[in-house]
DNA sequence: TGCAGTGTTGCTTC
DNA sequence: CGAAGCAACACTGC
């Protein structure tokens, strides 16, 4: 479940290896993942055009193409970009087929559920896959992609993501903290993990009204948000369940999560058993102890 | 075996 | 209007 730093991850390996080349070929395995756009008119516009640029906003990655058209990545829960050599072919069905020699990341099963292929110079390829085929692609234009992207909140590396914002917005809403931190409209890019860890490292309880929090912990709250996906940014994601980068290699974060996932194991700095509720339906981990609601 | 859980977003309902 | 709930999908684990 790509957040931030995940999206992030992907956007390095993007710049690093992509951009520059030019789209020689598109071929879609299930075509329900363009959204918007027909295969053709999308072939028409976007074969021959050289990749300039790679962009991300909030979850979302982009490609601007020569002429001023982007792609737009959404990878929702289990999508991945995959970037390698073409001759790894694929079978028809959306499975890599056997290739001797080197190992290849495309043997994880994560990976068998290729949904379109861009075949770029240099005899290089960026497949799309997604298993659970939620995650989109859309081309759009300039005009298209600043409205898409105008809909989020500020970037928690931005200048505009100050605790005076924070505190002010939070204070309109008399919500659980948790809700409120995952609502992509008010902070752009956190999920379900780092709400978690974010909070946990705040000593703030998920549940906790968001109008409750003090000054100081807003403060407190925004430096831990900025501390926490720059490390895991550094530690190239989190793979909990299924992330992989576009090598197919997966993010180090996880193996330093202080609660998520981690119900019923010890808070690494109490010894508390971590709890896990549900808020707003998503599975949620904290410590009982550390973590208590403010009346 | 069957069904809840997984997690993001947008649409529907209240 | 804001918030809650659920559907979209496919697979895993209990």
């Amino acid at each position: 479940m790509p957040e931030l730093p995940e999206v992030e991850t992907i956007k390095k390996d993007l710049e690093k290896n992509v951009r520059g080349r030019q789209i020689i070929g598109v071929e879609f395995l299930w075509p329900g993942i363009l959204q918007g756009t027909s295969i053709a008119a999308f072939e028409q516009t976007v074969v021959g055009k050289k990749i300039t640029g790679v962009l991300r906003r909030a979850k979302n990655l982009s490609l601007e193409l020569e002429g001023g058209n982007y792609l737009l990545f959404h990878m929702k829960m289990t999508g991945h970009l995959i970037f390698t050599d073409d001759s790894w072919q694929v079978d028809g069905t959306g499975k890599w087929e056997k290739h001797d020699g080197t190992e290849s990341p495309l043997y994880d099963p994560l990976n068998q559920y290729i949904r379109a292929i861009f075949y770029l110079s240099g005899d290089k390829m960026l497949a799309f896959s997604d298993l659970r085929k939620f995650a989109y692609l859309k081309l759009l234009d300039g005009n298209s992609l600043k409205d898409t992207y105008s809909k989020y909140g500020p970037e928690p590396f931005s200048a505009e993501f100050t605790a005076d914002y924070l505190f002010t917005i939070f204070q309109k809403k008399n919500l659980a903290i948790k809700k409120v931190i995952m609502d992509q409209s008010i902070i752009a890019g956190i999920g379900n993990i780092y709400a978690d860890e974010i909070l946990y490292a705040t000593k703030i309880h998920p549940l906790t009204k968001a109008n409750r929090l003090s000054r100081d912990e807003v403060t407190s709250f925004r430096k831990n948000t900025l501390d926490i996906l720059k490390k895991a940014i550094d530690l190239r994601g989190t793979s909990t369940s299924d992330f992989r980068d576009t090598k197919g290699k997966k993010g180090e974060f996880g193996n330093i999560l202080a609660v998520y996932r981690r119900t019923g194991l010890p808070c690494l700095k109490d010894g508390t058993k971590i709890e896990r509720i549900s808020v707003g339906g998503r599975g949620t981990h904290f410590c009982p102890k550390e973590q208590r609601i403010k009346e």
